[in-house]
Order: C-alpha cells, then sequence, then structure tokens
DNA sequence: TCTAAATCCCGTAGTAACTACGGGATCAAG
DNA sequence: CTTGATCCCGTAGTTACTACGGGATTTAGA
C-alpha cells in the first residue's frame, strides 16, 4: 500500500479479475472506445472505478448473450443517452433472437445431414466411405 | 477462341462459376495449399480440368457442413493418401457432430433467457427496462 | 482484323473479436 | 531494498474470407 494508491479505485488486473474479462480485453475495449479512456496513476497505470466495473459487466453480460460488439454499442448508446424506452431494447433483443433462432435453424439443418451420412458410414475398413462420394458431389 | 485456349481445361472464373466459389476464395484456397498450384497459360492464367472441380466441390461441401478449414485439410489428407477407412473418416465425423451439437445447446440456453428477458420486456415507454437491469448484473 | 468489354493477374489491407508477444517500467510485500 | 508480480505499449497473429487498385490479357463482336 503506497501513498499514491486511492482505495476506492483498483488496477487493470483488479478489473480483470473481478468481471473475468481477459487484461488484454479491457484495454482492447479500451481502444475501440467502447469502455472510456480511464484517469491514470502519476506513473501512467490505468485506475478503474465502480462505474468502469458496472459498464464492463454490462458488455460482458451482453457478449455472453451473443450480441456483437457492434450491437453492444448500440445497447450502450440507449443507456448513455439516458433517456431510452423499453421499446428501444426491445426491438433490438428481438432481433438477435431472432438470428439466434436462424443460426440455431440453420445448426440443425447440418446435424441432420451429418449424422445421416456419419449412419451410412460403417465403423469397418471399408476403403470407399460413402461419405467421402458424399462430398464429392 | 485462341490457338492456345485447351477446350478440356477453364479459367478461374469458369471454376468460381461452376462451383460457386468465390474466384478470389479459389486463390486464397492456393495460397493457403488447400488447392493444388494450377498450371498456366503462357501469359499467367491459371487453368483447371476435371480434378481441380472435384476437389473444390469437395471443399465447398465440407465448409457447407461445418468442417473448418483445418478439418477439411484432415479430410483431404486421408483421402489424398488413398488408403483411408471408413472408420477414420467415421470419427472425424462424429467429433464435428459433437461440436455442432454443443453449438446447438449453446445456442438453445442463449434463446432461452434472451426470450425469458425479452418477455419481461414490455412495449411500452417505461424507462427503466428491465433487460437494460439484467445486463447490469 | 481491330477494338472494347470482360476477365485475369498480384499483393495488400480490411473484417470480427480478440489473444499473444516482447521488452521495459513500476508496484507491493517482505 | 530487492524481487517477483503487475503494468505499460505497439504490433502481429488468429479464421476464412472479401475488397481494392492498377495493369495485362483474352474474347466476342463489328
Amino acid at each position: 500500500m503506497n501513498i499514491h494508491t486511492d482505495v476506492t479505485t483498483f488496477s487493470i488486473g483488479t478489473l480483470s479479475k473481478r468481471t473475468g474479462v481477459h487484461l488484454e480485453t479491457v484495454r482492447y475495449y479500451e481502444n475501440i472506445g467502447i469502455m472510456p479512456d480511464p484517469p491514470r496513476s502519476p506513473a501512467g497505470h490505468r485506475r478503474f472505478g465502480q462505474a468502469h466495473l458496472k459498464r464492463l459487466t454490462f458488455i460482458k453480460r451482453s457478449r455472453e448473450l451473443g450480441f456483437t460488439l457492434r450491437e453492444v454499442r448500440a445497447l450502450l448508446a440507449l443507456v448513455d443517452g439516458g433517456d431510452y424506452t423499453c421499446a428501444e431494447v426491445h426491438q433490438l433483443t428481438l432481433k438477435h433472437l431472432h438470428e439466434v433462432r436462424e443460426k440455431i435453424a440453420d445448426l440443425k439443418r447440418l446435424e441432420a445431414t451429418l449424422s445421416d451420412i456419419s449412419n451410412q458410414c460403417a465403423d469397418g475398413a471399408i476403403p470407399d466411405c460413402p461419405f467421402i462420394e458424399t462430398l464429392f458431389r
């Protein structure tokens, strides 16, 4: 503990541990402007506060829900504006939900095809694999 | 039609059209060594034959089935080796199928969470959106 | 046969969302 | 006061392409 250390702020490493977001990712978020430039200690080390923690948590949660950074930016813009309505957020969420559902549908088609072909494929040592044949069509 | 034109070979544009793989992608595949360097016309234009068409079709189909290029490489190595067995191919396919199923499961969890939160979110003009609140936790 | 449009060449940079690296400065604890 | 942990920064690597720019070549039509 030294005289310069502020008890109410914390380092990037601490922020990283508390949020579970990689240290490099925090810096990356700062670079691309989705996280604000934090104040620095006299020696140039970043010092974060509760607001940063909150914002980074928001970003992390959003990413976990599959929002792209572009979408997170839009969400944050609404929040930052302060006068967002539920309807606006709802809109963005429904759009995203739709994309997620499409992705699921795509993957299910894929799964069907794969397990289909895979079943035709005996476990034996047959040299001419029907799966491989299919891939050539 | 000029005297140098070989009827049995075709240009990159033609290969692209026949397979539905972008011209730049064909060149990219050549760069990364997944497609062989084709012979060239005197002026340096690529000339492809049936073997290239077949191989590129294989790659395209595999990609459509969600295999990564690394996996496609492995598949092609088996095929190129010539002495692959059905079991080996089956192995790779099952592994991939497993990944696809995990992705589906992930997305379904995501979908559940999203539609859940989205439902709490009224369509009205309520300023404090429960969805946004959730993202801060 | 000549010309103009279509096609081809190549290397480089951009995309998304990070992760990794390297080499030096600074901090915190004993 | 030393030493190991942490922090700094910029750059390059990852996946699988796509786009660009500026020049050479090919091909189809008049």
